[in-house]
DNA sequence: TGAGTCACG
DNA sequence: ACGTACGTGACTCAG
């Protein structure tokens, strides 16, 4: 067996990680987002490798020749970020405190260092494993020396690996001919000038012909084409240099010591101790997985005896905190939610010694210990569920308030995370690590365990951060609110929706027919990529703007080009029915349940504003805006005896900005009830309010928008078709007539700035950490997120309030009618017909009277058979 | 699986 | 110089 060395290229998998992780600081406000993308992936390469050696090599100056680094920006040369300089020395004694050996050698480019490394260490029969992501390593691969190449996408790191054969097979050369293939067509960002005239293509084909640039020169004449033979013969001295530029060096003269690279413990008291200062908690947990797992799993105990589990649940209702987790047991029975004599199993904690699970079986149905565990919940102060909402139809809660969801917790202390699991909240909140080969009885252990245990602190936490009457007022009883609507569906005609969609399919039929006609053959005009050919290519239509990947078709870029071409506005329509039909008329009628409902998803932990989201299907964009989409919401109906009311804030964005802001003028106008836009436009624009235009009533609207957006002039700018300029002096005059609103926004700027996050008139946070970017980009991303964010999220806690009022006033009363929708400003209630008058106060009542602002809160309210009409 | 497009607030 | 309005989810294509 061979032994086996990984030598890391320190500098260039520090910058991968740098730029593929977002922002990241410990308590001091140093960054650490490239140290722990290099940590990831140095445990991730140690655990596929299992090397015995282990080396990382840095540059020991600044890197002024080929460097990785330099390469980020298109090939011009510009100084490593701040963030990034900062974090060089740390991983450096990260490093030495894990015993990894450093190799840094003043004068030697890692390149050279690698590849003498990699050389000798070959020579000695071992096999090689280099981690780098620069590609000019590849004509370092062997039979034996194998690149590996991290790349970092969306947090999760993909490995492209590279043996000898491998290069030949993705590059058509071997990598010594690599060398050559660069040496021909050069790397302005390594300063190798290569031969004008050619490129990739012409590079390959020429040495995989000719093996050589020397061979190839041997050959000139035959060259083709004629170009490259031309230039080659002209430039063969450049060539020649950019060969030597581009070797990478494996004989320099390196002290190197293979026992001083002998892979050892990583896990020190130094290393640990380095962990927690930077506030890498999922990384410190690897230090002591073995002891906290079987601390905890030691007194995991499973009961399957009835006598046994009548005493558990007895105790379990005399405790303070009890954590339940209910699973599945067998994934090839009945799915456990969707019914109750489904196969699975509850576990139960409520104690640091005290955690059981307890299977269905002979004597212990599902339905009786869901009985059980819903005595439980009634009795005690505290009962813990991840994703309560999930579980709740299979129990019988009465007493909400002493209901506890860490997950929402873990949402509301973090909002940006894609998702929320117990594993993690074990790992955060206890430093207790789930491996996640852990399955079956023992992971339903853990997470009952980690329900109980995690109550405390993030309660704690929720306290420190001031959201304590976020989470106990607002979003654990709009849980309850939610799984009422979901509950609840929306009666959806199943008959209209299918004719509506046919009628959009004989159209659709039509319209193809048409633009195959116009464009002289059949394509994909669902594929964008096709399209551009067709409209950009073949049929010559001047292209304005680009994507990544080619032309865009994009509705707004199509329509400028309208007027001339009648085959755009016909794409156009079409694309509009398409996505009607696909997404709606069909879309839709997939989510009818056999009741003749749809019972769409609500999330409460997936915005980081606050807001709620839905999905399965999206109930929160269903048509509105043009007249055929809208028709859309006949569909959308009441039960018989019942019609929908339907009530949306007014403006309750712009109100919020008033109060918040504390503008008397804005204040005032609101009070007056006044044409919020007329009268900025008429400020604004120094015109008397009522000679205010059309047009500039609409450009005044877009102002406001753009302050509740976190205005830039070039959005404005875009929105509107103004010149930048004018977007500028459009602001600038609004700042001057509306200063508070300016001292507002800028306020919430420096908060985000100095504090990190931003936080909503109720005290729920968003974290803001774009703003500690030196990308000029992500930090006016950051800024404008940073003056959105109150305003939005206010918007959002207000609507929760309202929601939950008017959900508990519905049943309080013992009202048939009951909410079912919410699209973030809006709400449906399917109301009986004898409960119109009440409902409509009640609406009205808990909307408007959801908080106390400066200004009044106003909705408007329509009832009718169906959305459309309601609406 | 990501990119492009488009539906909503 | 940089090159975007804020927040979502579903569908389609193409690699």
């Amino acid at each position: 067996m061979r032994e086996k060395i990984v030598l890391i290229d320190g500098h260039s998998i520090l910058n991968r990680a740098f730029y593929g992780i977002p922002d990241l600081t410990n308590a001091e406000g140093l960054h650490t987002n490239a140290i722990y993308g290099f940590l990831n992936i140095l445990f991730k390469i140690l655990e596929e490798e299992k090397p015995e050696y282990l080396t990382v090599t840095f540059d020991v100056h600044a890197p002024t020749f080929r460097h990785e680094m330099y390469k980020e920006y298109k090939g011009t040369r510009k100084p490593m970020a701040e963030e990034l300089r900062q974090q060089v020395p740390v991983i450096k004694e990260v490093l030495q405190a894990m015993n990894v050996e450093i190799i840094e050698q003043a004068g030697l480019e890692a390149d050279d260092l690698l590849g003498t490394l990699s050389r000798r260490c070959e020579e000695n029969g071992m096999d090689v494993a280099i981690i780098s992501g620069d590609r000019d390593t590849l004509q370092l691969a062997t039979e034996h020396v194998k690149i590996r190449i991290p790349k970092t996408k969306q947090g999760k790191t993909e490995v492209e690996d590279y043996l000898a054969a491998d290069v030949k097979e993705r590059y058509q050369v071997t990598p010594t001919e690599f060398i050559d293939v660069k040496a021909l067509m050069g790397d302005t960002a390594d300063n190798i000038p290569g031969v004008p005239g050619i490129g990739e293509k012409t590079a390959t084909k020429i040495i995989v012909d000719y093996g050589s640039i020397e061979n190839a020169y041997a050959h000139v004449d035959e060259l083709k084409p004629p170009r490259a033979s031309k230039n080659l013969k002209e430039f063969w001295e450049q060539a020649k240099l950019s060969k030597t530029l581009a070797t990478i060096e494996v004989n320099a003269d390196i002290a190197f010591d293979l026992e001083g690279a002998k892979h050892g413990n990583l896990y020190t008291k130094e290393a640990y101790d380095y962990f927690q200062e930077l506030q890498f908690k999922n990384l410190l947990a690897r230090f002591d997985v073995e002891a906290t797992v079987n601390d905890v799993e030691q007194y995991f105990c499973e009961i399957v005896d009835r006598k046994k589990a009548e005493e558990i649940f007895e105790r379990a209702g005399r405790a303070d905190v009890v954590g339940i987790a209910f699973s599945e047991d067998n994934e090839n029975l009945l799915p456990l939610f969707a019914h109750t004599s489904g196969y699975g199993r509850v576990s139960l904690a409520f104690g640091e010694q005290e955690v059981y699970t307890i299977p269905c079986g002979d004597d212990l149905p599902m339905e009786y210990l869901f009985e059980r565990v819903s005595g439980i919940a009634n009795d005690v102060e505290t009962f813990s569920v991840f994703n309560l909402k999930e579980v709740l139809s299979l129990l019988d809660v009465r007493s909400e308030e002493y209901c506890f969801d860490g997950i929402i917790a873990a949402y509301l202390l973090n909002p940006l995370k894609n998702d929320y699991q117990f594993e993690d909240v074990a790992r955060e909140q206890l430093n207790l690590t789930v491996d996640s080969q852990v399955t079956g009885k023992e992971l339903s252990c853990y997470e009952a365990y980690t329900a109980f245990a995690a109550v405390k602190p993030l309660r704690a936490h929720l306290e420190e951060t001031g959201m304590k009457k976020m989470f106990d007022e607002i979003e654990m009883p709009l849980l309850f609110t939610l799984f009422h609507m979901e509950q609840a569906g929306v009666r959806v005609e199943a008959d209209e929706l299918r004719v509506y969609g046919e009628e959009l399919g004989a159209q659709i039929v039509v319209l193809e027919k048409e633009i195959y006609e116009m464009a002289g053959e059949m394509f994909n005009i669902n594929s964008p990529k096709q399209l551009g050919v067709i409209l950009f290519e073949k049929m010559g239509l001047p292209n304005g703007k680009k994507t990544k990947t080619g032309y865009s078709t994009a509705a707004g870029a199509l329509e400028k080009l309208a007027p001339e071409y009648p085959i755009v506005d016909k794409i156009l329509e079409y694309r509009q029915l398409s996505k009607l039909k696909s997404t709606y008329a069909d879309g839709l009628a997939n989510f009818i349940g056999l009741d003749g409902r749809i019972h769409g998803k609500f999330h409460q932990t997936i915005t980081a504003t606050g807001r709620i989201s839905s999905t399965e299907p999206n109930l929160q964009n269903i048509p509105i805006r043009m007249e055929l989409g809208r028709l859309i919401r006949k569909v959308f109906i009441p039960d018989e005896d019942y019609v929908f009311v339907d009530a949306d804030y007014s403006q309750i964005e712009l109100r919020i900005l008033a109060h918040c802001s504390g503008d008397e003028q804005l204040i005032q106008a609101y009070r007056e009830a006044r044409d919020i836009h007329r009268m900025t436009a008429s400020q604004v624009f120094h015109i008397p309010f009522d000679e205010v235009t059309d047009l500039e009533r609409r450009n005044a609207k877009a102002v406001n928008f753009g302050i509740v957006y976190g205005i830039s002039s070039f959005g404005l700018s875009r929105n509107i078709s103004i010149t930048r300029k004018e977007a500028a002096q459009y602001i600038e005059s609004y700042f001057e007539t509306y200063p508070g609103i300016k001292k507002f926004l800028d306020d919430a700027v420096k908060q985000a700035k100095e504090e990190g996050y931003v936080t909503t008139l109720f005290g729920r946070r968003r974290p803001v950490p774009e703003l500690a970017s030196s990308n000029f980009m992500q930090r006016s991303f950051g800024e404008r997120v940073a003056m959105n964010a109150p305003i939005q999220g206010t918007a959002a806690d207000i609507m929760k309030i309202a929601m939950i009022r008017v959900d508990q006033a519905l049943r309080a009363n013992h009202m048939k009618s009951r909410l079912l929708i919410q699209v973030h400003d809006e709400l449906l209630v399917e109301t009986h017909k004898d409960e119109l008058q009440a409902v409509e106060a009640i609406l009205k009542r808990e909307m408007e009277g959801a908080a106390e602002l400066a200004v009044p809160l106003d909705i408007d309210m329509h009832h009718g058979s169906n959305w459309y009409e309601a609406k």
